[in-house]
DNA sequence: ATGGATCGATATGTATACAAAAGCCAAGAT
DNA sequence: ATCTTGGCTTTTGTATACATATCGATCCAT
């Protein structure tokens, strides 16, 4: 356990502004978050400044750090920025992967065929991290993970709103699979672009959709 | 002018951990700060702290800050990183580049034909900005910047120490521009990735021979 | 009535005191 | 001689007081 108050409030932040819970143009003031955490200003400044780093947030007037407001076309230049790094992972998970890894891919993939509802969100979280671990690059991993997080706000209750994406998903997914265990790296690439965009291209109707 | 004592303190940190100065290895003690730069540890703290997120420093023991050391191994994943992701940005800067931005591209390329010295090396610089940029990916060039500042206290002295390289680098800025202004974007990723690996490799030697 | 300047409220920036944890060294027991 | 344990030292974590800047509102002058 992290002993760290900052770690702890972080988190917190994080979970409320990913759940939507503090929603975009929310401003944190740093009185309000010691109220509320019962923490002095020290480490919920620290909480706050990692927020700024990951992206989540940014300075409004007086400084103030305030929940990070996309625009469609913000939301779209980092979908296509995840699309091109998890692609760029995908193909070097398709020449990388070890045979274990290539049987844990197998297996999730059949685990991904029966599964319905929060079950196969949970497989395809870790469908994905499978991927991003068979790269064997601990850097580009990492920059995809920062990168997913930004996205989490706006994905988070894809899978359950919008039902027949589940079978696109999954098709997709049985490509991508394919094409790594065939170890086709341009295929994964391109299998796993395709996937993103799909993902994005998803998520834009239900955001249209609910006018937010 | 940012008035921020954390500004000054973290800036004068990145420069000395990329010229060298700042050894990796190196423990960063809040106290022994303090002294050096004539502020409190609050900003100290604050300029430690992203330096841990941008990847130049990391905890070691007892939570002390430490100039991060890199292995070879580690070295080689950051520059595949920054390849995948500058050869990303390339191929969406052949499709969307601005005519205006071609210019500038044509013009820099052409400077970069007569430069030597430190001036090549300068030019090596907006000649990669204008591709990050012309990319039209906020994300992605943010992304390719922090990568890039990981890889800035190995690079630093590529230019001057090791002269036939520049000849290389010029050949290859040439086909990268060549495919970017031709509209071929599989065409400039493979020469960015290309152009990327050849530095790194360059880079390799240097570093053999100087047993670092 | 409207424009500008000034003053006040409120937020973040900085300094510093205190708390707590984690090595390290030494001393004692086995 | 070595292992363990205790305390000391050193460092970071947290709380809080004070400094400073900025936004907004009010009042005065035109």
């Amino acid at each position: 356990m992290s002993s760290r108050s900052a770690d702890t409030v972080y988190a917190a932040l994080v979970e409320r502004i990913v759940s939507g819970s503090l929603r975009p143009g929310s401003a944190l003031y740093e009185l309000d978050l010691v109220d509320s955490f019962g923490v002095s200003r020290t480490p919920i400044r620290e909480a706050l400044m990692r927020l700024e780093q990951s992206g989540l947030a940014e300075r409004g007037p007086r400084r103030a750090l305030v929940v990070r407001r996309l625009d469609a076309g913000d939301i779209a230049e980092l979908f296509e920025a995840v699309g091109e790094v998890e692609s760029a992972i995908a193909a070097m998970a398709a020449l990388r992967m070890t045979e274990f890894e290539r049987q844990k891919l197998i297996a999730v993939a059949d685990e991904g065929e029966s599964a319905t509802g929060d079950a196969y969100g949970e497989i395809n979280v870790r469908f994905h991290a499978l991927i991003r671990d068979g790269g064997h690059n601990a850097v580009l991993a990492a920059t995809l993970n920062d990168l997913n997080l930004r996205t989490l706000p706006w994905r988070a209750a894809q899978f359950s709103v919008h039902e027949p994406r589940r079978a696109t998903s999954r098709e997709e997914h049985r490509e991508i699979a394919a094409a790594i265990l065939d170890r086709d790296a341009e295929g994964a690439r391109e299998a796993m672009r395709r996937h993103i965009a799909s993902s994005f291209f998803t998520l834009s109707e239900i955001l249209g959709a609910a006018d937010r």
